[in-house]
DNA sequence: TATCTTAATGATAAATATTATCATTTGAAT
DNA sequence: ATTCAAATGATAATATTTATCATTAAGATA
């Protein structure tokens, strides 16, 4: 599978111009291996602690290619540092986002297409992608929030 | 209805024991006058340019308070410097950005609460709020890009 | 395989953006 | 009017992002 996709980027790389360097292809493994949302400074210090010493220039510039290229999407949460993911092929997903604790969990279900055709007509516009992203209580801080809601003061 | 709203802005600032000051009614003016979605650069020069002179230290600091109040909300596009916009009670509104120019236009369209309930009961969050942001084309874009493809090369 | 060409990298300088500090001002309670 | 704490503005300190450029190395060529 993992193999299958590296050569899949490697071909969208090649097909493109751009050169299938040490760099960009530790990164990429990198983000296949840890799954999960990285920002920038995630990405690298967690290499270099593991020894793969890349600059910090080229994290930026090797995370914007696979931007423009499609093979990471970026998730901005609130106001804060953007997080990039792989954008597996097939893999639609939105995120839920704990606004106690931080926690974010993926969920597949995903209704926005049954409006698309709506949108655009009405809007003239050509839909081609969407973000969603969702805010709440995981039930761990709910729980406190309740907590708090009922203490005698 | 303006009125009424920046009304209801001083007593929630009251309620919450911060103080209605010159700067955070310009600024909540300000973004009541001009609607659409604006950077802290934006409302720091704009504001400036009509001699309303305020530190960015403290654009900073009333932004992130009305954010925390839900008085404004805040929209990143893609990869790019936030942008906040006020968060009108009962306006539930998302955003369809053109990739070609980058045209911000709003539809209010949105079957996400068709869901909640399903997504609530697999992940047992409780979801409050949701951001949905959609790109493509706008009309004009969508014609260019269509104007190439058929280029003779 | 050795050579060549040029994109890519890494170090770091430069530019931007954000946050912290603190003397002064100001809102609002008394 | 007086008081007091919160808020502001100027700006210093940090943090983040981009630009520069000498060096490296991927991939093409022979
Ligand atoms: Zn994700
Ligand atoms: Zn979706
Ligand atoms: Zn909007
Ligand atoms: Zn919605």
């Amino acid at each position: 599978m993992e193999e299958k996709y590296l050569q899949s980027v490697k071909e969208n790389l090649k097909k493109k111009g751009y050169k299938l360097t040490g760099p960009r292809l530790a990164i990429l493994k990198y983000l296949l291996r840890k799954k999960g949302h990285h920002s920038i400074m995630d990405i690298y210090e967690k290499m270099r602690m593991k020894n793969d010493r890349i600059g910090i220039a080229t994290i930026y510039r090797t995370v914007d290619l696979f931007l423009e290229l499609g093979i990471v999407r970026v998730l901005t949460i609130n106001n804060s540092k953007p997080c990039f993911e792989i954008n597996w092929p097939g893999d639609h997903h939105h995120h839920l986002i704990c606004k106690g604790c931080g926690r974010i969990i993926e969920f597949g279900s995903c209704n926005f297409i049954q409006i698309v055709g709506e949108i655009e007509r009405v809007t003239r516009f050509s839909v081609k992608e969407h973000t969603l992203e969702a805010y709440g209580l995981c039930p761990k801080c709910a729980q406190k929030t309740e907590d708090y809601s009922t203490e005698k003061i």
